[in-house]
DNA sequence: CGACGGGACGC
DNA sequence: CGACGGGACGC
């Protein structure tokens, strides 16, 4: 029927705020809900399914139900042509406790002379069906939390006690310091209370209901916000990519493609089970680059590079093989436009050769950056519309993902999948460490068909840029970034009037001055902070780059006060087996 | 003026 | 076992 549109208009699924890239960009965060469910499920989980003997009406349901809490509404399910009650009777509250609440104290009941007790459950979003997995009580007692890294268990106890029983809470810590990681978890015993707490806390807790723990990789998940994956998104991603497509529509921001989507089968996206890729490269990489990219991807047997000439322009082109058809779906949907080296975007198609006869799969927009296609980055002012211009010192993410991961749970042909979840975070930093490399190695590129690309890093390695839509002054070349691990030795506050510039485009600027380990702004600020592991660099920024102007928004760039320090958070002790 | 992020469970 | 209708912004 047509499933209405009204419950499925919303992009904003994440608030994906994840890896300091590209917030800024899709306002800040806005709504408590950061794009919630279907207005079924508004708030999460309140909403009742009752399964219950077919006599029972609506009436006899409202009178045993409204006493806890606010009806927004009551269906019972009825056969379509028969009108036949099925058995089945929906409760919708206004409020996720009230719907805990009707449900621990009616389950079990009979309401309405009928014999049958009622078997009340809170219901499943509607996209998810009726799928039940075997942890369904626990499954909404666990609030995931954001935690002040100053705060103990002790402290989240005390505060969350007030809601109901406690069966324990958590905080993540790191292994070997010890110190918080900034989150924990809250687990009650009833779900009424945890509903409570969900509710009534304190608001910086930022209390979602936990994702089930691992093992069980029920259905889809989003990330990036951590919160559940909601179906409206579901469908506008598929809808999105459309088979084989890039989408030309505005996409959310998924800021690497190795982290958006956990588990998604990846398989109707090569149906012909293509293990071959063709890859058309910068005539700059050599083969051993290039495997040790494509080598990322678990898989590979085969990588030839050949050169070759189109339209006088030298290039490389590459037949790349993998063992299986999903690492091969998963590096196009991934290398696919990836920025390798900087600049220059790879275009990695399913080679169909030697398949049955059929379309091979459409790339919009003849592929970034290659012949026909538009200039990539003649920034200028479009960026929102069009993927950030990942250059080299962006943290060399690869474009946008695709919103597409790679099979990780496929059950035929015995493909090692456990792993591939862990790898990928490796991976995403790898390639970042690798483009780092590449362009430390003076590979900079030359923009596709002579473009200027982001900055005008076009340029001499070495030779200095100046576009001034970009910036408003000249810039040293892009350097690599430091190890994330670096130590700080300078941090800047940076003021941007009147409002940032996104993230990648400070990234790049900031990352010029070599020894960048980190910049992000804060969410729906106008400040934020860069970190450089040289002293040298980040006293080079400032001069540089005070009072300048990137993509028209103004920069104030000064050193950092240092950091407040919260109390002790330190060490605690580290070592208390003894009892004395 | 404008001052401090994110974060998903190392079994 | 027992899972999804009807009506439909409001300028």
């Amino acid at each position: 029927m047509a499933s209405s549109d009204k419950h499925s208009r919303r992009y904003d699924s994440s608030r994906g705020d994840r890896g300091g890239g590209g917030d800024s960009f899709y306002g800040s965060d806005g709504g408590k809900y950061g794009g919630r469910e279907s207005k079924y499920d508004d708030p999460p989980h309140s909403r009742l399914f009752i399964v219950c003997g077919k006599s029972i009406t609506e009436e006899d349901f409202r009178e045993s139900f409204s006493k806890y809490g606010t009806i927004d509404e009551i269906w019972v399910v009825k056969d379509r042509t028969s009108e036949e009650p099925k058995g089945v009777t929906y409760i919708k509250f206004s409020k996720t406790s009230e719907a805990a609440l009707a449900m621990e104290e009616m389950n079990g009941r009979c309401i309405g002379g009928h014999p049958r007790p009622l078997k009340v459950l809170i219901a499943h979003s509607r996209d998810q069906g009726s799928r039940r997995d075997m942890n369904e009580e626990e499954r909404l007692l666990r609030l995931f939390v954001v935690v002040p890294k100053s705060q103990s268990e002790a402290d989240l106890r005390e505060h969350f006690s007030q809601f109901g029983d406690i069966d324990y809470v958590s905080i993540v810590r790191d292994r070997s310091t010890r110190d918080s990681k900034g989150f924990g978890y809250v687990k009650y015993h009833r779900m009424s209370h945890a509903a409570k707490a969900y509710e009534g806390c304190d608001r910086s807790y930022k209390p979602v209901f936990a994702d089930p723990k691992p093992q069980k990789p029920e259905g889809l998940k989003f990330e990036g916000g951590g919160r559940e994956m909601r179906g409206g998104d579901m469908r506008e991603l598929r809808s999105m990519d459309g088979g084989y497509g890039y989408s030309s529509a505005p996409v959310a921001p998924h800021h690497s493609p190795f982290d958006s989507i956990s588990y998604m089968d990846t398989s109707g996206l090569n149906p012909d089970g293509v293990t071959r890729l063709t890859v058309i490269a910068s005539p700059h990489l050599n083969q051993d680059q290039l495997w040790k990219l494509f080598d990322l991807i678990p898989g590979l047997d085969y990588c030839d590079l050949r050169k070759d000439r189109k339209a006088g322009q030298a290039r490389g082109v590459a037949t790349v093989v993998y063992n299986n058809h999903q690492s091969a779906t998963y590096a196009r949907e991934k290398l696919h436009g990836f920025e390798y080296p900087p600049g220059q975007r790879l275009i990695v198609k399913l080679d169909y050769h030697d398949m049955p006869p059929g379309p091979p799969p459409p790339i919009m927009g003849g592929g970034p950056g290659g012949p026909g296609g538009p200039p990539f980055s003649s920034l200028g002012r479009g960026i929102s519309g069009s993927l950030p211009p990942m250059n080299g010192t962006v943290g060399g993410s690869p474009p946008v993902g695709m919103g597409v991961s790679p099979p990780s749970n496929i059950s035929s042909g015995g493909q090692p999948n456990n792993n591939i979840q862990q790898n990928l975070a490796q991976l995403a930093e790898t390639i970042a460490q690798a483009t780092s490399l590449i362009q430390a190695a003076g590979l900079n590129p030359v923009g596709p068909g002579g473009a200027p690309s982001l900055g005008g890093n076009q340029g001499p390695p070495g030779g200095e840029t100046y576009d001034p839509s970009y910036c408003s002054v000249k810039l040293p070349p892009p350097q690599p970034l430091a190890p994330v691990d670096s130590a700080v030795a300078e941090r800047l506050f940076i003021v941007c009037h009147p409002t940032p510039p996104p993230i990648y485009a400070l990234k790049d600027v900031f990352g010029r001055f070599g020894n960048l380990i980190d910049i992000y702004m804060l969410n729906g600020k106008t400040f934020g902070y860069a970190k450089y592991a040289e002293k040298e660099s980040a006293d080079k920024a400032i001069a540089a780059l005070h009072g300048q102007e990137v993509l028209g928004s103004r920069l104030k760039v000064m050193e950092a006060d240092p950091q407040h320090d919260k109390g002790d958070s330190g060490r605690k002790r580290l070592r208390i087996d003894d009892q004395t």
